[in-house]
RNA sequence: GGGCCUUUAGCUCAGUUGGUUAGAGCAUUCCUCUGAUAAGGGAAAGGUCUCUGGUUCAAGUCCAGAAAGGCCCA
């Protein structure tokens, strides 16, 4: 038997399994490769996927991306890299890590160790890469995997004994060095596999590209006032503020009196939610042209802006109005003057040099200064302003020469200078400040307020902002440059060059550093003695410059704390050089992936092969700001050049009740769920079947319809196809076989079915390589669930008789060679989406179908080695095609007209009437036979005459008439439309032209200018659609009424065997009792027609026997019973 | 406040270079067919294509403005 048999009923998801040991066993992919080896390139870069967690199922859709256009390309014959990328460094990472250690702090890390904290942080990298490669293998992703149980067991051997010298296969060889360095050169061409970020490769590629930052004095080290996260311990960067960085959050909105100095009893009114920066406060801001009012309450004066007077408790009386720049100059009690920071000469902060030029203490600064920002939305209209607490307040205080006071520490403590505060934590301390305050008589009021707040996006906790140093890139001069760069770049959809532009247009000097433990070493080394500093660009430049401290770094991965051992000589005044203690932002390591993989500093002529990338993919939220735009920047100061062609972008995968998928909501779906419940093809088909920039909405609903409206119909056909090949021994030709088109060339075949549906065929191909030459695999699947339709729904049950028939003929064979044709080339040309479910097509109909034939080159290990399918131009037939529309137009109103008249399809008539109007192409006998077995009828009249059965409808051909008369066109379409539209339609199926009287001026009209269509008229058996209408004759002769009932009486036995679970092939003998004459006569004409259709040998009267299977109907109130058992 | 996206049937979404009566799937109701059937076919019902203005002989489609929602940034 060449076919295996195929089973109606399929799980998918086993069958998939089963298909990913058969690509193992068969080393399919590693075929492929082989294959494609030294072709043309076709080159993409994986953006890193964080490899801190399993995946989801939003990375299911990304991922699917990938493959389907990954393999499209090798089915081209194009030679791909394969290589996925993990994002390894970071606080992300870092986090987790402290949440498995139990850790609270920095300090904890630090009682550790940090060499044993960076190998835990490797080491969790490693585990969640590995599980993330098993849960892509089972997406089908094929790329060049590692052994997750390979990353399993270093990530054992990293934190048992990282110095263990170990050999590791590559492809070009055995591999021998300690586990540390075996894992830091992980992915590099000796090793092989999934890029990590973490790899040597990957940060000394950094350091070569903040040099040429440096060279180009982009590269400072600058203050300002941040997010800082106080757990964390680290600045938060405008990149991870702006999208999960905020949450609702209520705090205490406190108004507080500022004392004015020389005026008794008054005082400024302002209002802060942050009652801990008061305690820093330098000046106070009014809007110069806002208007003020001075109010009294008992004893005391308040000043206020006019629109916040609703925040006053109690009574007042307005005493004047005053200009907000009245009111510059004057000078007031701080609420916290008595403590020493506020004295202090520049204020309180480590960073002395940023105060050098301050010649006095907050204390004495206090006054009020005009600011345009100042508004009356909420406060008082009096901003309290603390240039270590506020980014504003910091560029404001920058600009008036005012003293800094810096209250907190790297973990939220108040340093020393602040007298009872010192030493507490900043979340602690609000109900002290406001007792203290009241104390002092200078609280005014608390209320709730709840606003928008940042929040660390790691971790929760509440940000505060802190007067901090850090590390910048400039981005004045690069922006520009970098804009260049993405115009050069095609942006799937377009508007991602405007988003992309628009970032880069609003974007700050890039903040780099981050004071952490794990990550990129920073290359920053700074003299202990001058403070001048300097960027190393890679490791040999390292120790060639090292004077100490090699020893102990040398044979370790560039991370702390090993690397910070090594001291350099300053080239100004020869002092030491020691690295700043920052580590770098994680999106460094993501953007350098296009030098670092493509081995820019080993092999130049490798990187110009792959570089840039043809094609990258991501999904767009975020990334316009993280990956695209540090690809984007790193490229342009390395190379100038746009690091990849094409961008394709996609949106958000949300829930199916459009909500976002959490765990906490109850909707979330695991990866591995939905793998196991839906079947990847499900899945990638889903995904495929989506406008990527709308969001999309995920779930077993979804899935469903998939599998109803794709999958299953497929199957269906391979089932089908399958079944009766097996019945009838058919093979595929022997002739010419070429392993890349399985498919063989276009079957010869007289049977207009066969034609039309190897049409059909090839116009889908054509579309479907379009669409996706596009990056449009929605376009692309749509097309092919059209042609899925058309392939079940007529060409197979048009042709199903044609299966069925006894002997293995000429119309049968060509029947089989068609369909066999059309699904090899339909699974091919849906293996990129679906590569499961097609593979075992594949290996059904081409492996197992042709084993056995003669001389023949070897059918490929697997679908996914062969050429995609090419449109065959021989195959088109524009005429056919339009004819079987129409055929199948007539049969969809005919079965209309018949439902109009409520008469079943089971029932024969004699004729049915299509007036087919203008349709030229008219209708081939062979289509005839078709529509006529379809509707069951005897007679299929096909008429250009109206008759009686339609009225006609006249419209001009907007398109053609439209610019050929302009305004004049509404006339000429009222003149027509006052014809008689039967006149008309004779002229115009005449081929006569037509003559109108438009406002005294004749115009004549070409047939070709007039559209006709025709209406059913009314109270006949009738329906019709664009310029088609059907009419079946209901009369019901006693001959029709007869076989009418002999088709349901084969019915109601095929039901029986059905139900009985008979084969398709086994004979029965069939029995019936019945008193009804109508049923008797039936038998007697149309006895041999049953048996013929049921298969029975035998057909009596009588009794059934026991083993029998016995229905009772009746007709016209007769019982009928039939007995049937098998012969 | 600026940039971008979205708005079409109860729901989820298609809708080619502007052109005739705006479509599909799901859901509802009714009918029907069936030895590939977890299907299929037919019918009914369901729409101010968010709104306003403009360009045009003609706008779901192009332009401008507005509204609502979303994303990104101030």
């Amino acid at each position: 038997m060449p076919f295996q048999e195929v089973k109606t009923q399929v799980d998918f998801a086993a069958q998939e399994r089963e298909v990913l040991k058969l690509w193992r066993a068969a080393r399919a992919f590693e075929q492929l490769r082989a294959l494609r080896q030294g072709k043309e390139k076709w080159s993409f870069i994986d953006g890193p996927i964080t490899a801190n967690n399993p995946m989801g199922v939003h990375h299911g859709w990304g991922r699917s991306y990938k493959d389907l256009y990954n393999r499209f390309w090798a089915m081209h014959g194009r030679e791909l890299r394969y290589q996925n990328g993990f994002d390894c460094q970071g606080l992300w990472v870092e986090v987790e890590v402290e949440k498995a250690l139990g850790f609270k702090s920095k300090k904890d890390i630090e009682q550790f160790g940090l060499a044993e904290f960076v190998l835990k942080c490797k080491e969790r990298v490693l585990r969640y890469a590995a599980v993330q490669t098993e849960q892509s293998i089972r997406l089908g992703y094929w790329m060049d995997w590692n052994e997750p149980d390979e990353l399993r067991a270093l990530a054992d051997k990293l934190v048992t004994n990282p110095q263990e010298v170990i050999t590791m296969q590559g492809p070009e060889g055995l591999v021998t060095d300690t586990v540390e360095q075996i894992v830091g050169r992980l992915g590099l061409p000796e090793l092989g596999g999934s890029y990590f970020t973490f790899s040597n490769e990957n940060n000394y590629m950094i350091w070569t590209f903040l040099k040429k930052c440096w060279e180009n004095g982009w590269l400072y080290r600058g203050a300002d006032v941040m997010p800082w996260c106080p757990r964390c311990a680290t600045g938060i960067s405008q990149h991870e503020i702006v999208t999960d960085g905020y949450a609702e959050l209520t705090h205490q909105g406190v108004t507080v009196k500022f004392p004015l100095r020389g005026r008794m009893n008054s005082s400024l009114l302002v209002w802060t939610t942050t009652p801990w920066t008061l305690t820093s406060n330098v000046a106070a801001a009014v809007g110069p042209e806002l208007t003020y009012l001075q109010v009294q309450q008992g004893e005391e004066i308040f000043y206020l802006s006019k629109g916040t007077t609703h925040i006053l408790q109690g009574k007042y009386h307005v005493l004047a109005e005053l200009k907000g720049r009245d009111l510059e100059g004057w000078t007031y009690d701080g609420p916290f003057d008595e403590f020493p920071a506020e004295q202090q000469i520049g204020g309180n902060t480590e960073l002395r040099e940023l105060v050098k030029d301050v010649t006095v203490s907050a204390k004495d600064a206090h006054r009020v200064i005009l600011w345009d920002e100042v508004g009356e939305v909420e406060g008082t209209g009096i901003v309290h302003i603390a240039p270590g607490c506020g980014a504003e307040d910091y560029q404001l205080g920058k600009q008036l020469g005012f003293p800094l006071v810096a209250p907190l520490n790297d973990e939220g403590y108040f340093v020393d200078g602040f007298a009872w505060l010192s030493g507490m934590q900043v979340m602690d301390v609000p109900e002290p400040i406001l007792d203290n305050l009241d104390q002092k008589h200078l609280l005014y009021r608390v209320e709730e307020y709840t606003h928008r707040y940042p929040i660390c996006w790691r971790c929760k906790t509440q940000l505060v902002f802190r007067l901090v140093d850090e590390w910048f890139i400039r981005m004045d001069e690069l922006r520009y440059k970098i804009m260049d760069v993405t115009k050069q770049i095609k942006w799937i959809p377009a508007f991602g060059l405007d988003r992309e532009l628009d970032w880069l247009k609003n974007m700050h000097d890039w903040m780099i550093s981050k004071k952490r433990y794990y990550g990129l070493a920073l290359p920053i080394w700074i003299c202990d003695d001058c403070r001048a500093f300097e960027v190393i660009g890679d490791e040999q430049e390292l120790q060639a410059r090292a004077v100490e401290g090699w020893e102990t770094f040398a044979g370790h991965t560039p991370h702390r704390p090993y690397v910070d051992a090594v001291k350099i000589q300053c080239t100004q005044c020869g002092g030491k050089m020691t690295r700043v203690d920052e580590v770098g932002n994680p999106w460094l390591d993501a953007g350098i992936v296009p030098f670092s993989t493509l081995s820019y500093r080993a092999n130049p002529e490798y990187f110009r092969k792959w570089y840039p990338a043809d094609w990258i993919s991501e999904s767009f939220p975020g990334q316009f700001r993280n990956w695209f735009y540090a690809l984007l920047a790193e490229a342009t100061v390395i190379d100038n050049s746009p690091p990849f062609l094409q961008n394709f972008g996609y949106a958000t995968l949300f829930a199916e009740d459009g909500t976002p998928m959490h765990k906490s909501s109850g909707n979330m779906i695991e990866f591995n769920e939905a793998a196991d419940q839906m079947g990847v093809d499900v899945m990638r088909w889903l995904y495929a079947n989506q406008r990527p920039e709308a969001n999309l909405l995920f779930g077993y609903g979804r899935a469903d319809q998939v599998r109803r409206r794709f999958l299953i119909p497929l199957w269906n056909v391979y089932n089908f196809f399958v079944s009766y090949a097996l019945l009838d021994n058919w093979t595929p030709s022997a002739a010419s076989f070429d392993p890349n088109y399985p498919e063989g060339s276009m079957p010869v075949s007289d049977n207009v079915l066969d034609k039309w549906i190897l049409a059909r065929l090839n116009q889908s191909v054509g579309a479907v390589t379009n669409a996706l030459l596009e990056t449009d695999s929605l376009t692309a699947t749509n097309i092919v669930e059209a042609f899925l339709d058309d392939l079940s729904n007529w060409y197979v049950r048009r042709s199903r008789r044609r299966f069925w028939r006894g002997q293995l003929d000429a119309d049968k064979r060509a029947a089989y060679a068609t369909l066999y044709h059309v699904l090899v080339k339909l699974a091919k040309l849906i293996a990129p989406i679906t590569p499961f479910v097609t593979e075992v097509m594949y290996q059904n109909l081409v492996r197992s179908g042709r084993r056995g034939l003669p001389e023949q080159p070897e059918a490929f290990t697997s679908i996914h080695t062969t050429y995609y399918p090419v449109s065959d131009a021989d195959a088109m037939d524009e005429t056919l095609l339009a004819q079987m529309n129409l055929a199948r137009g007539i049969a969809s109103l005919g079965l209309s007209a018949r439902g109009n008249a409520n008469i079943k399809v089971r029932q024969p008539l004699a004729r049915a009437l299509a007036f087919v109007g203008l349709h030229k192409e008219g209708l081939s006998a062979e289509l005839v036979e078709i529509v006529k077995d379809e509707l069951n009828v005897k007679e299929l009249v096909l008429t250009q005459e109206e008759g009686s059965i339609v009225k006609y409808r006249i419209l001009p051909d907007n398109k053609l008439l439209g610019p050929k008369f302009g305004k004049k066109f509404p006339q000429v379409r009222a003149a027509l439309n006052a014809q008689n539209a039967a006149e008309i339609a004779q002229r115009v199926g005449a081929g006569q032209n037509v003559v109108l009287n438009v406002d005294g001026e004749t115009v004549e009209l070409a047939p070709n200018e007039i559209l006709v269509q025709t209406q059913a008229a009314e109270g006949l058996a009738v329906a019709s659609g664009d310029a088609i209408t059907v009419a079946i004759d209901t009369t019901l002769t006693p001959e029709l009424a007869q076989e009418g009932l002999a088709r349901e009486f084969v019915r109601t036995i095929q039901t029986m065997r059905k139900d009985a679970g008979f084969d398709i092939q086994d004979r029965i003998t069939t029995s019936y009792q019945t008193d009804s004459v109508q049923v008797l006569g039936m038998l007697d004409t149309f006895g041999e027609y049953v048996k013929r259709e049921t298969l029975t040998t035998e057909l009596r009267v009588g009794e059934g026997g026991d083993d029998s299977v016995v229905t009772v109907t009746k007709v016209e109130g007769e019982p009928v019973k039939i007995s049937m058992r098998r012969a």
